[in-house]
DNA sequence: CTCAATCGGTAGTTTTGCTACATGGAGATC
DNA sequence: GATCTCCATGTAGCAAAACTACCGATTGAG
């Protein structure tokens, strides 16, 4: 039951003769005749029957015939399908990001390929960077939205590539009434040394980066309130519970009574960037998400 | 692109490592590695890479993949419909048949062999006698159901066949206010030499079969009426517009207003017979046939 | 660091598939 | 009705392929 020989077989019903499928085959006609008969062994049944000077088909012939049919569909859409992965028109990734890069960049990109790319499949998973790094030499994942990170690989590690998304400044998350609000920009070592601080939860970059930006401004931050959703962050500040240091642009909406005042500089900043496996070359993924990253940047305040 | 070199691919995909799918298959490692080879030249895509010891299946070939388990899965059902074609459960015939051969025989046939052999299709066509049994041979036809006739092959005919199904009297179909209506049994010979006909069209079976009676009783019957359908002639029966005669069996249904009254002996017959190829041996639409047949004579009126 | 295991390449053998030619059978032609 | 023509198929020989046996390279495990 060989492809070859169920071809043999559709060539026979479209051309009506063994000579004439042989020779749409480029074969003899004793090459037809003996593939068919090994076709009628495999089968265990008889495919042909004498009709004239001819040959006909016999009914377990025709039975044989419409599975053969689908067969060949089927290995054309095969064919197709390569054809389609090989430029690009289908494909599939796993991809993950923390959840501000999933909401900032991962999201709107994959709104656009939806549209222009409809073949590809994604799925999404939230992962923190360092637990996404390993993942991608695994090919469990395909692309990480990675964040500035102690643990980011070298420029020239040999498994993993970096791309540059997005570089944008933290700003001060401050009760619309706050005495600071009406500030064009905040110095936190000098105006918040005594504000209670809301924070992300140790481990994600995010607690880190603050930290050490309040180190280098010469002061210990007293943190109150944890919780890893920006949002519920700024809830809590339009609360009047806190203060806290997001990422400019990564968090397009404000819920009313909370404003950003950028910080003097040295703003801290967070740098979002794509990991991929080494040498995997452009994807449509990857495109997307820089042209996400390049507009966000070009909305968004520069510096 | 052979299904030989699709089900390695399988094979490695259900058991990890290339020496694992070897064993499965009865093959070398050696031997998969090659045919992979082939494969993946054939199909222009890298489909293994390495990883670790061993290797794992890339997207491309993931792609493949689906293809080749649904190709698998339908060659799976080719072999069963083959087999299944073997031994009767399915298959596929054309049956002609004259209306009330139609109406009487086949239909009833059908409508059992739908419930025991779900998995055939039946096609009906209509031919009177002499049109269907040259299609016999020609495969056009695989069992016509004919009447009596001067056309029938002899019972050694090398390519057809015959089997009795139905051997049934005609009867006097009478207006039920007609004088003779009360009668057990009508002698057209004698009781209706001045009555007007219904008869079918020339050419018909019946046709020709109600003037060799008609001969026989020694008189010529004033023709009237044309139509090759007993529920419009039996109208115009009911209508009193005259007489006509019809078998016993074939015509369960009689309108309001008609009697059938049995014909004096020797009343003229007509013997349904079922034609198929010979040597086709028994298939389960001729057994249904024969069945139905035999109900329908036990049921009637014994000659 | 050594060992064990896996994959892939090469040479040689076996199996399969194809061609060339001949045979037999069934319309078509005269 | 004899011959001719066309078709399918069987046989022998040859070419292509598929497979085995063996070896080397690579990599993870102990």
């Amino acid at each position: 039951m060989e492809i070859k020989r169920l071809n043999i077989l559709r060539a026979l019903d479209q051309h009506g003769t063994v000579i004439a499928a042989a020779q749409a085959l480029h074969l003899t006609p004793s090459a037809v005749s003996q593939q068919l008969a090994v076709l009628a062994r495999e089968a265990d049944a008889v495919l042909l029957e004498k009709h004239g000077r001819g040959v006909r088909l016999t009914p377990a012939a025709h039975v044989l015939l419409g599975h053969a049919d689908a067969i060949a569909t089927r290995l054309e859409q095969a064919r197709a399908d390569l054809a389609a992965q090989r430029d690009g028109r289908i494909g599939r990734a796993r991809i993950s990001g923390f959840p501000s890069g999933i909401a900032g960049l991962i999201a709107p990109a994959l709104a656009r390929l939806k549209h222009t790319h409809p073949g590809w499949r994604f799925e999404v998973v939230q992962y923190e960077t360092e637990q996404a790094l390993p993942l991608l030499p695994a090919r469990e994942l395909d692309l990480a939205v990675v964040m500035t990170h102690p643990d980011l690989p070298a420029p020239d590690h040999p498994r993993i590539e970096l791309h540059p998304l997005l570089d944008e400044p933290f700003e001060i998350a401050l009760p619309a009434d706050h005495p600071l609000a009406g500030r064009a920009e905040v110095t936190p070592g000098a105006d918040l040394v005594d504000a209670d601080w809301i924070i992300t939860a140790p481990g994600t970059a995010c607690h880190d980066l603050l930290l050490t930006a309040c180190h280098q401004a010469g002061f210990q931050p007293r943190l109150v309130h944890t919780s890893t959703d920006f949002g519920a962050q700024l809830a809590l500040v339009a609360a009047g519970l806190g203060v806290t240091i997001i990422p400019r642009l990564a968090q397009p909406e404000l819920p009313r009574g909370v404003v950003l005042r950028p910080i003097t500089a040295p703003a801290p900043r967070r740098r979002l960037m794509a990991a991929v496996r080494r040498g995997q070359g452009p994807t449509p993924l990857l495109d997307a998400l820089r042209t996400v990253g390049a507009e966000l940047a070009e909305r968004g305040a520069p510096g």
